[in-house]
DNA sequence: TAACATTGTTAGGCGTAACTAACAAATGCT
DNA sequence: AGCATTTGTTAGTTACGCCTAACAATGTTA
């Protein structure tokens, strides 16, 4: 099993503040506790507190009452978890065709406990959807008719759409 | 948004010790504490505790030193959670064409994170695939040229195999 | 610059969920 | 029956990750 680039050696919980540092990091310019607090929907003293464990990981750079930045490694790391965040919210609504806000969140969760092998099966599944979508009806279109008006294509054998228990 | 049959209020562990118990029931004839934690790897006081708490909430039944039951309510959220770890564990397998073990572990993972409507999603895709398979081309057979070989199938157009960022 | 508001920290508490160690019940064997 | 093994329980500890309350630093502005 191939195994990721990035050890996934961090809780659910301190990769969603690696997360939201990149993230705000991105957006604003500088990362304070308020801003990451606000983001995740905690409280500050879990911030401080993350925030200490972060350092002595040395994932982040973190002066009392200063702002907050990434090491090299927290980046990395960072990038990473994003990068599984964006391929299962793009699988989410562009394969799944559920709306952004569900896709977010589930994408939030499975982030944090999907294997890499899964994850990298998951980017190569859409990858393989959209390079080859087979004249003009590609798979999502497709699979939008099978859940809208609920029925299959003409060009499909129908084995039936209930034969599991 | 399609709420699911049965609520999502217990944790993850909660839900572990369930599927457990049921998944036992269905092998042997009855569960013990020996037999949950095995299957968990857990040892036994971790069992002993979760099943006073799953006392409490109604889920089992469960006399010191006796087996291990499941109430009417226990089983019913038993058989939920075995149908989410089932589509999962056949989306990973089936579609993502992962490895039965690791297919298992990111259904026992995701199974307790994902939302409704991102597992019944899920499930009518394996469905609109597998009803569908477009003469003898299906899209896992497809999908799995794409993945093996790494080309795509003659018919696509092709828009290049990565373009993400 | 003194007062106030905002931001951040420390201290301490709570719930979950695991663990080890020690004890108790049930089972098995002779 | 009596002792040993297996199985299960209780008690107590630990780590995580959140919280509130209280306090401290920073920043704003009259």
């Amino acid at each position: 099993m191939v195994k990721s680039q990035v050890e996934r050696q961090n809780t659910p919980s301190m990769e969603d503040y690696l997360e939201a540092i990149a993230m705000l990091r991105g957006e604003d310019k500088v990362a304070r506790v308020s801003q990451i607090s606000q983001k995740l929907k905690v409280k500050m003293p879990s911030v401080t507190s993350a925030l200490r464990k972060l350092s002595e990981k040395e994932l982040v750079l973190h002066q009392k009452y200063g702002y907050v930045e990434l090491t090299t490694e927290g980046d990395k790391m960072a990038k990473d978890i994003i990068r599984r965040h964006k391929a299962l919210s793009r699988f989410f609504t562009e394969i799944l065709d559920i709306e952004r806000e569900t896709a977010e969140e589930d994408a939030c969760k499975i982030e944090h406990v999907i294997s890499p092998l899964g994850l990298e099966r998951i980017i190569k599944f859409i990858e393989f959807v959209e390079a080859c979508p087979q004249g003009e009806a590609n798979l999502p279109k497709r699979y939008k008719h099978y859940l809208e008006p609920g029925e299959l294509p003409e060009d499909c054998l129908g084995k039936g759409l209930r034969e599991k228990k």
